[in-house]
DNA sequence: TATAATTGTTAGAATTAACTAACAATATTT
DNA sequence: AAATATTGTTAGTTAATTCTAACAATTATA
């Protein structure tokens, strides 16, 4: 089976209601997770309590929940899956948007992470919500591979003609001051590339 | 969700092995039962109790698992629905063949109607378990449509002569005595076929 | 501010599904 | 047939998850 930590579907649920409500700008208290969950306000809360044991979320009496860091990057993980199986059911299965939504909740707990990565290559990249890192998301000093280039026909020349194609390393060196342009190493040369620029570069990290 | 009947998934798993157990020939005993679920003899038989129960599976002290009517009816539709999910993870999404069955294990309860619905009309026929239908299984007096024709070159052609293919409707009209050979009515033609000719001529049901 | 409404907490019970351990029946071997 | 091994049953326990009901704190309203 494929839970990403050692929580039970069930508490993995929980605490993916809370990063969804508070990616929709939610509170996220005790009344707006039950009634996300579909359960009595006492369930929610013990279903909290035992997040807030294992250091999940923080919750003081009478206070809304919050996701601690290591909590909201579990989170995320769940919610990509989450994401991922809603995408293949809508977009290869052909599910109503609906259906695919309340299955990809139902089963995203029971997925291996084999099939999650299968998934993951049959759709198309800009569909995967886990892999939509751009070279503009990439931080200083780190360095990414060129995906794809996904730009208009005359931009995208400009680009491939800077050596920006897939396969090839780009280190991205510094960020001007407010952030544009961007300075980035490519096969040895130094370029400044516009951050919109950057956006359309769609690359995956070398670690 | 999808659950075929209104039981738990976990009564779901028990009732698919006895009929799994079943087709495999082998005993349906407790032990084995157990075995297969990988779970200890008291908790198979609890669960099998339930089913007893819900009169789903017959059983009397000491002796073994039979399936009642209702009973194989409901774990051939869990079956299916199994079948079909591991053929969908592993020839469209690409998932080793245990992977596959594994997670069609775990999801299977967790599917609504409708993907499980869309996931037959995007596998292609043959591979979609419940409509395997030969003209075997087909009663006599009712007719089908033949599909595929799947035998070997030689008696292929055979049956490719005598007019049997894809398209063309036919007609069981009575089996002999001891079920072999039975008569079919082909494109005003009367003919008779052996059983396990008639078990390679992929059909669907004209109703 | 007093009252009412809403939200949060706790305790206690029910269900499901698993387990271990003790014991009982059946089957196999010597 | 007696001894041993295997298989089946029962009882009692644990854990997760839900619920209802009673009560407590907070917030809104008249």
């Amino acid at each position: 089976m494929g839970g990403v930590g050692h929580l039970s579907s069930c508490l993995e649920d929980y605490l993916e209601t809370v990063l969804v409500l508070k990616q929709e700008k939610k509170a996220a208290r005790m009344r707006d997770i039950a009634k996300h969950m579909g359960v009595a306000m006492s369930s929610a809360h013990s279903a909290i309590k035992r997040l807030a044991e294992a250091g999940l979320v923080n919750h003081r009496r009478y206070e809304s929940i919050e996701l601690t860091e290591k909590g909201e990057n579990l989170a995320k993980k769940i919610l990509d899956r989450h994401n991922l199986l809603t995408q293949l059911l809508r977009d290869v299965i052909g599910v109503h948007a609906e259906t695919a939504e309340k299955d990809a909740c139902a089963i995203e707990h029971h997925v291996s992470q084999e099939t999650i990565r299968r998934i993951m290559e049959i759709l198309p990249p800009e569909k995967n919500p886990a892999e939509e890192k751009t070279l503009k998301n990439i931080e200083p000093g780190k360095s990414a591979r060129v995906v794809r280039v996904r730009a208009q026909s005359r931009i995208r020349k400009r680009m491939l003609d800077m050596g920006i194609s897939p396969g090839v390393v780009i280190r991205v060196k510094r960020m001007a001051p407010l952030g544009d342009p961007m300075q980035i190493s490519i096969l040895g040369y130094d370029l400044s590339l516009r951050k919109n620029e950057a956006a359309s570069i769609i690359v995956e990290p070398t670690d």
